[in-house]
DNA sequence: CTCTTGCCTAGATAAGTGTCAAATTAGACA
DNA sequence: TGTCTAATTTGACACTTATCTAGGCAAGAG
């Protein structure tokens, strides 16, 4: 149940700032940012990272929202989806963790051109 | 015109994988990252970023898609109220420029804690 | 087998979003 | 003043999304 194909990570990490984006990226790009682009799902993603061994059930997850359980198990699946979290079932439970090369990628697109940014910091 | 309530950049920067991420601090950070979850903003950004002068001017913008110019003057809007880019109006033209601060913070949200990201890069 | 628990899917609904055409504002210039 | 260009605002539309309730499937306990 953990794989259903996660998007391709090869198109790698210039930054936003360096050269224009092409389209082919750009369109590839937003889908995972649009995953993270909501309250519950940025504190999901925080929650599975920050948890003991780097995984969670999604027991350890619900009590910390007033959602219902469909409701977080839908968030978690356009994480899924988006390939930033991948999940493995073990007898009872339901294991999350992060796709950290996902999130590294998303990090480094967005990393201020050095000479900008000293402009301002 | 290019002063409409930044966001403040106050809290700032521990990644999301070193502790779980505040629900104030999720619904302050989630509105920055919905306004690039869009590959037109993307670009747009990319585009601005790259211009010469670190600014462009709407119309040197708007050639670079197949969408009318209201479209692109909302997509600018979008990312002007999530304080990710400012503007200003000099004679005819209305010229953009990044908010350089705001993509670091994002960024530096993003970047995985170092020994998740040592598994697997 | 039956019951309970953990999680997911399906369907419905209210709210949000991307796009365009039409109308509007702002500035430059004759 | 009048007209042209640049950019935005408004209003409408189709599409997407976040949430809930109801129901279903899988695994373990009895």
């Amino acid at each position: 149940m953990s794989k259903q194909g996660l998007p391709t990570v090869d198109a790698c990490c210039a930054p936003l700032t360096r050269e224009p984006l092409p389209e082919s990226e750009a369109t590839e790009l937003a889908p995972l940012f649009k995953a993270i682009a909501d309250p519950v799902r940025l504190r999901l993603l925080s929650l599975i990272a920050c948890h003991e061994g780097g995984e969670a059930c999604v027991c350890d997850l619900t009590g910390a929202f007033d959602l219902t359980p469909p409701t977080i198990s839908h968030h978690l699946k356009v994480l899924r989806q988006a390939g930033l979290v991948e999940s493995e079932r073990r007898g009872t439970w339901v294991y999350y963790w992060l796709n950290p090369a996902v999130l590294a990628r998303m990090s480094a697109l967005l990393t201020p051109a050095s000479k900008a940014f000293a402009e301002t910091a």
